[in-house]
DNA sequence: TGGCAATATACGTGATCGCGTATAAGCATG
DNA sequence: CATGCTTATACGCGATCACGTATATTGCCA
């Protein structure tokens, strides 16, 4: 299960959610490993689209996660449309 | 080839335009399939750390493209050291 | 059920977003 | 070269970031 997709920003947040918790930190650990209030790592993990990508990027580091950019797989339904 | 990792911004932003370039699109044409300038597809790109996270996926879905978490494979240096 | 840790949300602040618009700098191809 | 297309950068603007700090809400387990 090690490899999860993400196509907009809730799932990536549920994503980091669920490494985290994995990780067993809480948000404040995680935020004060990369100097990133526990607040903001709230809002990254609701999923809010207006985050940062150097926050995004932060958090994959401290979980020891990388990130991969590949072709869709399977095209399920909801393409760009769902985004506005 | 068709599987890039990023582990930073700036990489996200080389692979992003790398993909864009294949897709045979300017930033201009991309931009106006998201509803976003030129100048914030150019931001992107660049690899700057503040852009958002719906500007990544909007990029992203609209070159049919999917993001994937997974555990860094070799870890191969610069760690979250070179982030500060 | 009570109490504590964890998470979500709030306020004011300075910085920076993406916007529209515009232009400068880079590049190719003729 | 020169011309046109592409990309980078600039201005002012309203919105929203992450910040520090603080609190409300939630979830869990004794």
């Amino acid at each position: 299960m090690t490899e999860q997709i993400a196509r907009n920003e809730k799932q990536l947040g549920a994503i980091l959610r669920r490494a985290r918790r994995q990780a067993d930190l809480t948000q404040g650990a995680l935020g004060s490993r990369i100097h990133l209030r526990q607040a903001t790592v709230s809002r990254l993990e609701a999923g809010e689209p207006a985050v940062q990508l150097s926050t995004l990027m932060a958090a994959l580091s401290a979980l020891d996660l990388e990130l991969v950019v590949r072709p869709r797989s399977k095209s399920s339904a909801t393409e760009i449309a769902d985004l506005f």
